[in-house]
DNA sequence: GTCTATAAGAAGATAGAC
DNA sequence: GTCTATCTTCTTATAGAC
């Protein structure tokens, strides 16, 4: 890899994890840089705007999600044990989701109100999940309406146990939850 | 009520608005004035800072919460009745609901990564709903920690229904949703 | 109490030297 | 490619006239 190549991915790294720790909005050029032990001039040499870093972590997420779940899918062939997957994902982030909060739900929270923009260009990370959530239902039998319908309620509830986590610093409740949840499929 | 006392309260009202609509951070001393139609240069005149707006906007919805509290106390005796204006609450806001989230969640989301300081005046308003939900819970004979929990469990449920009809402007969902929450409890 | 004008600071973004 | 310095814009907050 190019020297070049190496301060744009060190840039998306730092960013990926500041805007999940201290959101968007709250993270500058100057905590960026500083975190990778660069001048903050430096940041529009390798990205035009903050906006392009942004649609640079949600490609970089978008295909980290894909993994997931192909290998969610090498797992099980059992769609019900596919899911509890997707749930399990939640405990095993128990740490980062008590402090941060669920990183797709917070990211795209922030922009959900008057960042249109932006919100544009983090909802398909959402949209992978429901997606995949309701092809999942489908295989158990349900019809097309249901299992998306089946997929947000999964999506809500996980989101509800992230938030509520998050806020009231309550990681115990997560694991009893999540557990509640998946014993429910 | 004085003029003073008049302006202060117009400032309140409309920051509320606002702050629910786009969110404190993004909402600033000259969209608020622009709203009520004074100049912002006011504003410093009736709050010492913004901190203190966000203190008179939480003062004021946690009246707000006793007084619906009252109502809901009022229309039944009933614990799972009650349980159930709560849920209600949320499909009578479905409008706003899908535009804006929900008022607390997302005001408080806002402020729990790195706000610290705002983070503690919001907080309170939670922290009314899970007590007094998890008193009407230990009315219908659990003890004080599976109330909590029951208490947890619907806020979150409450706040995962909001957050997903928002994030995916899909009121629909949010009716189902609800209802099969009310018929569970 | 409200106005206009402005200070002070932060953040995104640019320019030119090295 | 990285540095330092600077520009511009926005926002909170202040000062003084009316």
């Amino acid at each position: 890899m190019k020297q070049g190549e190496k301060t744009k991915k060190l840039i998306l790294d730092a960013s990926n994890e500041l805007f999940y720790q201290k959101g968007y909005g709250s993270t500058s050029f100057g905590d960026i840089m500083q975190k990778i032990g660069l001048s903050k001039g430096n940041i529009t040499y390798h990205f035009k705007n903050k906006e392009e870093i942004l649609k640079g972590i949600v490609d970089k997420r978008l295909k980290e999600i894909s993994i997931t779940i192909k290998l969610w899918e090498e797992q099980t062939s059992d769609s019900k044990k596919r899911l509890r997957l997707f749930c399990q994902m939640i405990i095993d982030e128990q740490e980062n989701i008590e402090k941060y909060g669920c990183p797709l739900g917070t990211l795209t929270s922030e922009f959900s109100k008057h960042k249109p923009k932006l919100y544009k260009i983090a909802l398909p990370m959402f949209q992978t999940f429901r997606e995949w959530l309701a092809k999942e239902y489908q295989s158990l039998g349900l019809g097309i309406n249901i299992a998306d319908e089946k997929a947000m309620s999964l999506l809500s509830k996980v989101q509800g146990v992230a938030m509520v986590t998050h806020v009231f610093k309550d990681r115990d409740f997560l694991l009893k939850e999540i557990e509640s949840i998946k014993k429910e499929l």
